[in-house]
DNA sequence: GCTGATAGTTTCGAATCGAAATCATCAGTG
DNA sequence: CACTGATGATTTCGATTCGAAACTATCAGC
């Protein structure tokens, strides 16, 4: 039987593994990270401080990933939707078609490839170490609106408390950078 | 229920929280990574290339990485055993206290605390995923002595076939680098 | 002894990333 | 409406890291 160890570090090695890029080397293991996260992450998120939050780095490395991608027409800036500090990145077709090219798609086809039991409970794992290792740094946690605390109503009835505005059906399985978890603490966020 | 990309991607963002710095920032995580790789790996893989393998990196940055450990004194050149050309690292008892602070141990301990069904079926995935990814890539994979093809006889009686010679019984537990699963090709080294 | 292969090391340049300073906008307050 | 503090984004600069390539040393086979 493995030891916690063991499976820790295979966890890393894996994750090292899927990230390691293609021979073409299109995009860097950042900037591949930003086009994930901004393809599944909903309109409130999809700012270069919430990618930065996300990715664990400061809002200025942040700046310049999502720089690159935009140079390289995978992304482009959307509507400014009222504060106009905030920056809120679409990806483009270009960009879109890329993401068929991720080098995740091994790790993704290794996924779907597991036996049923193995695959679900990896699915009903993975979101708790997430949490788990989020809370023994007291980093902020991502996940989606619907396991939120701020979310109300049913899915085709949407409405983010913290956000104090309606979700649109499909963001509601999407990233949010609000994500709080049921037990936790209020945000320090202002509603 | 999961998809297999949200799945793929808290891999890769839980592996990322994880191998974040502490605050203290003692080592890098390259030589976090590699202090942890030889502590675990076998005599003939714990040098330079056989860590540069494992971490899918060159053999110039390999060397690096060691060379900053053994100047920090985690690590020591141990006996060159019979090829004068290969280099065999030694955990020092600093560099053996080290890993006590490492900062992967947020995640262990979280795995240590799954719940034992999750445990033990993650035990089972991680294995498989790191197997079947190699596969994709075509990259050596990485694994214990009772796994490996060119084992034989029992654990208190140990052989490998490749390294042609006996192996300790504490070494059959640990990583080598000539690992080769049992239905795999045999490997281009000559035994 | 010669040749080719393997293991390790060194050097150099490119790319990345973080810290700090800067600019722009928003929310209050008097 | 100016003033102030806070928030979001950006820029600049320096340190670090990493990979490619050249180089040295040892081994195996002829």
């Amino acid at each position: 039987m493995s030891t916690p160890d063991e499976i820790a570090e295979l966890l890393i090695h894996l994750a090292r593994a899927a990230r390691a890029e293609d021979a073409d080397a299109q995009l860097t293991p950042a900037q591949w990270t930003a086009l994930r996260f901004l393809s599944r992450a909903n309109t409130v998120s999809r700012t270069p401080s919430a990618f930065a939050s996300f990715h664990a780095t400061t809002r200025g490395t942040a700046t310049q990933t999502l720089k690159a991608l935009e140079a390289k027409g995978l992304i482009r800036r959307g509507d400014t939707q009222s504060d106009g500090r905030k920056v809120c990145y679409d990806l483009t077709p270009k960009g879109r078609a890329l993401l068929a090219q991720d080098p995740l798609r091994d790790l993704t086809a290794a996924v779907a490839g597991l036996p049923p039991a193995l695959y679900e409970a990896l699915g009903q794992t993975m979101p708790r170490l997430v949490a788990e290792l989020a809370r023994r740094r007291d980093a902020p946690s991502f996940g989606t609106c619907t396991d939120c605390r701020h979310f109300e109503g049913r899915p085709q009835d949407a409405f983010c408390a913290c956000m104090a505005r309606m979700i649109a059906a499909p963001e509601t399985t999407q990233l949010c950078v609000n994500f709080n978890k049921p037990d936790a603490e209020p945000p320090r966020l202002r509603d």
